[in-house]
DNA sequence: AGCCAAATGCGAAAGATTATTATTTTAACA
DNA sequence: TGTTAAAATAATAATCTTTCGCATTTGGCT
């Protein structure tokens, strides 16, 4: 369970981690800014600052129990990490995430990393466009 | 000349315009923050507040004269379109920029997009790692 | 139960970017 | 070439996201 992981990592089990590991887990969206899980947090009755939600999810990051990604559009959104690695389609319109995975596109990237002598640490591949429901709608 | 490609985008042909693509083409950075532009302006003797900056860069972005990329790191750079579309590989150490293109790489994204039907309109690919000059000095 | 280090809450601060508004500049045309 | 309306700029304020500082509280352990 979730304070497992949590003591798996080195952190405190303590109320916010929990209640932040939880709101990440069981929302509709998997991909939530600092400022919509602490809403979230909010609307589940819990008094927890948008600062701690902040440092948290920082830590968590650090922890390696979520990734944050740099969308377009300002603020970071954090999803748990779960099993491995994908990369995303936004949708421009309504901000719908898709994720996938590509076999191909991550041996290339090996490839052009070793090309150049690098010694890859990460790496994110983000398609954007407008979904099918949007598409429809215009 | 620099007037011309204003004149074409439809944008007047300002003094900070003309000045700050300057910067952007002989920059021996070709990703520059709006905040290293302004300096760079600076440092050429021109004044130029920084809020124009950013309007200017915006604007330019919308042009297709410029793109803006959110890598890691707060704040958005942006380099001068010329030419055809290329991919990142950053170095986390020393802030270098590595550009590259792949055609497999290219060509599998646009299949991932049709299979989820999106349509496409952009798409970014960041690899972030260690260049082989940080790697020497470990 | 009680202690200590670590975590939280709150408000302030920092950093990046955008908005407001008065003033200046550009482009077009008489 | 001077005039004028529209657009652009400068300066500053405002906003938004994120982090920091410090007093208070909590979790883990004895």
């Amino acid at each position: 369970m979730k304070s497992q992981s949590l003591k798996e990592v080195g952190l405190k089990v303590t109320l916010p981690r929990l209640k932040i590991l939880e709101i990440l887990g069981q929302s509709t969206l998997r991909h939530m800014s600092a400022e919509d899980v602490y809403k979230a947090l909010l609307k589940a009755g819990e008094e927890i600052g948008l600062a701690t939600v902040y440092r948290v999810l920082t830590q968590f990051e650090a922890a390696g129990l979520v990734e944050r990604h740099n969308f377009e559009g300002g603020q970071a959104v954090f999803e748990l990490s779960e099993g491995e690695h994908h990369d995303h389609l936004l949708c421009i319109k309504c901000g719908r995430v898709d994720e996938f995975m590509d076999e191909t596109i991550e041996k290339q990237q090996h490839d052009i990393a070793q090309k150049f002598g690098y010694h890859i640490t990460d790496h994110c591949l983000y398609i954007y466009g407008i979904c099918p429901d949007c598409q429809r709608q215009e």
